[in-house]
DNA sequence: TCCTTGACTCAGA
DNA sequence: CTCTGAGCCAAGG
């Protein structure tokens, strides 16, 4: 059975992205960049590009989650919904959940942000931040 | 194979 | 606060 010489990594790294995205509790959102800093790089890749493009990768595991991933819970690191077909749509799902948004379409990070706890991380193999009380737009 | 595009983010202006 | 450019990965045409 030679002939397979694309290992989906890049498949691995989506499902670990859907993984953690269950974790969000309905009521709170995660930013991209969020999700792939909960995340330690995949192997063989680049960290410095990981850094660099680890939001987007996220963003395009998104793109292609299952039907049981609260997708709607992740929002960019403005705060808002990026802009694509449906996102109304996922306006609508976060507000049934109680997520208040301004009247610029931003949701304030700083209240509706999730914070994995310790233990929650470690379960799942992922990389842990402590939190900053300052006013940090990520933690 | 080349070129474009992407559910991103941050620093700098 | 807004706008721009860079980062330098992958999939698809």
């Amino acid at each position: 059975m030679g002939s397979f010489t694309s290992p989906p990594d890049l498949h691995v790294f989506q499902a670990r992205v859907w993984e953690v995205v269950r974790g969000i509790p309905p009521g709170r959102v995660a930013s991209y960049g969020q999700v792939a800093s909960l995340l330690p790089p995949p192997p063989g890749t680049d960290p410095k590009a990981y850094l660099a493009f680890g939001p987007r990768w996220v963003g395009g595991a998104m793109a292609a989650c299952p039907e049981d991933v609260p997708w709607q819970r992740v929002i960019n690191a403005k705060g808002q919904i990026s802009p694509r077909a449906g996102a109304e749509d996922q306006r609508a799902l976060l507000e049934e959940e109680g997520v208040l948004f301004d009247e610029r379409l931003r949701v304030d990070l700083s209240q509706y942000r999730w914070k994995p706890d310790e233990e929650w991380c470690r379960e799942h193999g992922l990389v842990w931040h402590p939190l900053e009380p300052r006013e940090d737009p990520l933690f």
